[in-house]
DNA sequence: CGGGTTTGACCGGCGC
DNA sequence: GCGCCGGTCAAACCCG
């Protein structure tokens, strides 16, 4: 696995409302959805302190779980950077880890079953974690919701959004963490093939918008990657600080571990971000 | 009325 | 072969 760890920091969703920190690790480029935020499935620690055992799907019914609202956190000072304008009064609060895989995986669709068209071959993706009250943070681009399932051993759901852009096959998962409510996780799979839509980058002009030279955010990494320009220097040095920590959850390797140490290190980073 | 969401059905992969 | 599961489809529904 290749791994390009990526890291934002607070500003990361300015249009969402964010200050925020990531986090990242990697993934295997094959392992599931799951595997890959909760570890390897024959990992102990998931099931044996989590599940009962039986899933209870019905859970899904709420889909909304009483996620507590993050008391501990307390950033709503970050509003700052945000020019939220309005409308949505998101306040995340956080983000925070990113992990990221490359298309390492070659074994083309064998199978034929498909012809032509894109094979089932799984793209590059792209997570990170993100600590706020809605599930759905805005990125810039357009996304229509296509389903929604419970997860396995957790008591909330996970949304499944594709990109409206046609011919743009981009998808991303949503789902909250089920250690931290307030934590949302959120994992991109693919490439934007086209600009941000001019609709919403109105609201958001400034930020990624009008770059001439861009064509578009190409990747979440990418964007996330420029942000901090866009925001403070100061992200700058959060970068590395949190690059170092990111380093070390790289090292743990499993979400699980991460989701802990996310509050500890949210912490120090609102120390930093309050400016 | 167009575009997005909801939600149960469906499908393919995988382990037993 | 069977059942579990993650992921997707698509009809019904909702909303501005």
């Amino acid at each position: 696995m290749s791994e390009d760890l990526y890291y934002r920091d607070a500003a990361t969703f300015p249009y969402s409302g964010g200050d925020s920190h990531l986090q990242m690790f990697d993934p295997s480029p094959y392992m599931s959805f799951t595997e890959f935020l909760h570890g390897p499935t024959d990992h102990n620690s998931l099931s044996a302190t989590y599940g009962p055992s039986k899933e209870e799907e019905k859970a899904v019914g709420g889909r909304e779980a009483p996620a507590t609202p993050n008391s501990s956190i307390s950033s709503s000072s970050m509003e700052v950077a945000t020019t939220e304008e309005s409308s949505k009064s998101k306040k995340e609060k956080e983000s925070s880890i990113v992990k990221h895989e490359e298309n390492s995986k070659n074994k083309e669709g064998n199978k034929g079953k498909k012809t032509g068209e894109q094979n089932k071959e799984r793209q590059p993706r792209f997570a990170f974690m993100t600590k706020s009250e809605v599930d759905h943070l805005e990125d810039g681009y357009r996304w229509r919701k296509y389903g929604q399932k419970a997860v396995k051993n957790s008591p909330n759901p996970r949304s499944y959004y594709r990109c409206t852009t046609q011919k743009c096959n981009v998808k991303k998962r949503v789902e909250r963490s089920f250690q931290d409510p307030s934590i949302v996780i959120t994992t991109y799979e693919g490439q934007h093939s086209h600009p941000v839509p001019a609709t919403l980058r109105g609201n958001m002009t400034g930020l990624f918008g009008p770059s001439p030279t861009l064509k578009g955010p190409a990747f979440p990494q990418e964007l996330l990657l420029q942000m901090p320009h866009l925001y403070s220097d100061t992200s700058i040095n959060l970068y590395n600080h949190h690059r170092l920590q990111l380093q070390q959850f790289h090292d743990y390797g499993l979400l699980q571990d991460i989701i802990p140490h996310t509050s500890i290190s949210q912490k120090e980073a609102l120390g930093h971000f309050q400016i």
